[in-house]
DNA sequence: GATTTGCGTTGATCCACGTCAATTCATCCT
DNA sequence: AGGATGAATTGACGTGGATCAACGCAAATC
């Protein structure tokens, strides 16, 4: 177990090195680094608090931020111009948001619940992934897994039914709990409406609650309450996913 | 112009350096490297060419290769057990097939044109980027800005319309053409049978012909032959592809 | 504790796209 | 040239999920 007090550096002075006690370190981009670089990580990053449905970044704005999701969970979407709207993925503690590098966002981010965020100046943060190419390393790792989801994401849209998008949804959810620590994954929280979930699915929020009352009446879930679902029948709930055989479904923030 | 003859080493034999003579090293990830670090890709890679519908790689088997795209069209998709199939994308010449680390292959690969391709080993190529921080720089470039257009594809297979898909599908392939070169952009081939369209698009064969109907009918394009059509409206194609929303609402994030 | 408000569920109907079925077109044979 | 083969188009019809509408329910407000 890692000290989570003041912490000592070079010079001398004791310094706060709030990277190294974070508590989604493991979890994330930043566990690329040691101590002595966390510091430097540190003195490059802010860190702020949203509330729900607060708005993270833009769509067509510039790109003057990175994120890591210290708490809560974030949802990343696409707009089209008459307010269709695709959600790219959701976020939830440790997940990196803003690799899609460009100088504009190419997509919005908002607050889903309460959250807390690590805010990473652009600019600062490309400087140290050119001094640290353990950093980069890690980047492209994220960018590959995440790369691996959005695929995942793609065949979902593409070509599965809506009962298959829900279970498989649930699915990974579940995963990234689990992944994430703590939990069996046995009870998945859904902290998003469902409202998101069809927009996330390319769903109406109608055939998501249908999708929901089948898999339940199907025996592969119950509900727990409306934001939470029990996976009762998990062998089930993978057929009824339509997974193809050899496929351990790409976790990762889908973004 | 670059000198293509035979190229002189440090151990003064002469010996032939492909890479550097490469005629898609601009548009490729090779590019990142200067003319001796080619000289150690030359040392790892082996060139290979493929018949129309010959398969690459395998989805589920080890992924024990990259490979870089140098002629012809090639197809990445993935199958669910009962044959559903999603392309989750089309290669063409100077594109990198072998981003999503794994260590199996999380999609197949198989060839549309006949094609050429550069494989290379996994284990050493992965040696390589560890020696060259700028190889690993620009993988991830290519990374972000795959990841990217899968974000733009999941829009479009959740939210578009079979008109606004095939519209969208044009113009993404007349971009690309532009930018591997030469080509005005305005005649867009199309080397894909309709089969794998729909298979990109998450529509079926018939509902592609129809779309691609009523653009022409529409005024948007007109087909050279089945496998080109000529962008005859670009503005008119834009907006039957349904553009993203640029412009940010009017309250800005206060973080 | 009644009222509002927002979210979720359920039912009835509609329609964009899928399915099934010809028909046309292009290319390759011999 | 004529026939065969596979790809693309077009037409007729069916259906999964969208749309429209009503209702239930729980938390927030007074």
């Amino acid at each position: 177990m890692q000290n989570r007090s003041p912490d000592r550096k070079d010079q001398g002075v004791y310094t706060f090195n709030p990277c190294q006690a974070c508590s989604v370190r493991e979890l994330s981009v930043c566990n690329a680094l040691d101590s002595t670089e966390l510091a430097s990580l540190d003195e490059i990053v802010s860190r702020t608090q949203v509330a729900p449905k607060q708005m993270i970044s833009y769509q067509g704005d510039p790109a003057d931020y990175l994120f890591n999701v210290t708490e809560g969970a974030i949802k990343v979407y696409k707009l089209l111009a008459d307010g269709r709207r695709q959600i790219t993925g959701f976020l939830f503690r440790g997940d990196f948001l803003g690799l899609a590098v460009s100088d504009h966002y190419t997509y919005s981010a908002e607050a889903i619940t309460s959250a807390s965020l690590c805010r990473f100046p652009r600019r600062k943060l490309e400087k140290l992934i050119e001094q640290y190419p353990k950093l980069e390393r890690r980047l492209l790792q994220t960018a590959s897994n995440e790369l691996a989801a959005a695929q995942d994401q793609m065949l979902l849209l593409g070509r599965k039914t809506a009962e298959e998008r829900m279970a498989t949804f649930i699915l990974n959810l579940s995963d990234r709990a689990i992944r994430r620590g703590g939990a069996s994954g046995d009870v998945v929280a859904l902290p998003m409406p469902r409202n998101d979930i069809g927009d996330y699915l390319g769903l109406t929020i109608e055939t998501v609650s249908r999708s929901i009352t089948r898999l339940r009446k199907l025996g592969a879930i119950s509900l727990e309450n409306s934001r939470a679902v029990r996976i009762v029948d998990h062998d089930l709930l993978l057929e009824l996913a339509g997974l193809a055989k050899e496929d351990r479904p790409a976790v990762a923030a889908s973004l």
